[in-house]
DNA sequence: AGAAAAAACTTGCAGTTGCAAATAATGGCA
DNA sequence: TGCCATTATTTGCAACTGCAAGTTTTTTCT
């Protein structure tokens, strides 16, 4: 069990490395690591049902549902009923949009100081890897909506 | 700001993938992945004082100490006053040795499943690469002892 | 040697987390 | 139509987390 070639321990660190780098940045817009993956999900995709954010951000249902009442006290994101009155879909305000915006650059910016040592071939291969990597896993929810039904 | 391509978030969800699927293997041995940590560095390294157990497990200080107590409770680990009284020497227990021995052929399991579909090359190309990156952030606590002593 | 500064941990506090139970809305069927 | 099972989300609760402040021991300086 050499911990220096154990995946998921190489995976953890490095990405506790990340949030590390990244919070006081996070931190200066008055937001969390978590409040970013909301932001930069909803950004990226749109407003969604808060099931579906919760499986994009990896952000379990209950701590996601707080989560979204802190965020909407600080007008960042909305909460609408859906068609289904059930669904609750949240949604970016421009507060939110902003913030995220403002950020995006910092994010750019983390990711290409990690990469630096980098050839570019060398980062494709790493992006190939950890995906593939994790679709081993799960019932994947993302770009292959067939397999969701389960 | 491809979400998919974003290399913190790839790397963040598949170690989050990791968490979940050993978690329920952690619990039958009534630990968490926290406690995990700090008995597989333990039984790597052997004794550390808490700090550098701190450094080696990205766990922060404060948690780890309020961890170690109840590792400690449970038998899991000991906590002895090192040479230099201001330190606290944590070193596994027999009971933690035990659980660690049991859990090791889980997590080699968990990570060959991971690799299941991947080549020996590509593994160990994705190993290098994770490494790698963490370097490129951090004054390194790895295989730099001379560092240590700050 | 004695006092102040530094180092290594631990603890108070306020906030966050996840499980399981509660609530709200819908769909199926007698 | 009205009731029960199902689905979608929120909340009670007990435990965990990190910051800043507190404690104990060592080092430095005169």
């Amino acid at each position: 069990m050499e911990l220096g070639t154990y995946l998921p321990y190489l995976v953890n660190r490095l990405g506790q490395r990340f949030v590390a780098e990244f919070s006081p940045i996070l931190a200066a817009e008055g937001v969390d690591v978590q409040m970013w993956r909301v932001l930069s999900a909803l950004y990226q995709r749109g407003e969604q049902p808060i099931t579906v954010l919760s499986e994009l951000t990896s952000i379990n249902l209950s701590t996601l549902s707080r989560l979204v009442g802190r965020m909407d006290a600080k007008d960042l994101v909305e909460r609408q009923r859906g068609g289904d009155a059930r669904q609750v879909i949240v949604g970016l305000q421009p507060a939110g949009r902003e913030i995220t915006e403002r950020l995006i650059p910092a994010a750019r910016t983390l990711e290409e100081r990690a990469a630096a040592a980098f050839t570019e071939a060398e980062l494709v291969t790493l992006r190939q890897l950890l995906s593939k990597l994790y679709a081993g896993f799960s019932p994947e929810i993302d770009d292959e909506p067939d397999r969701l039904a389960g």
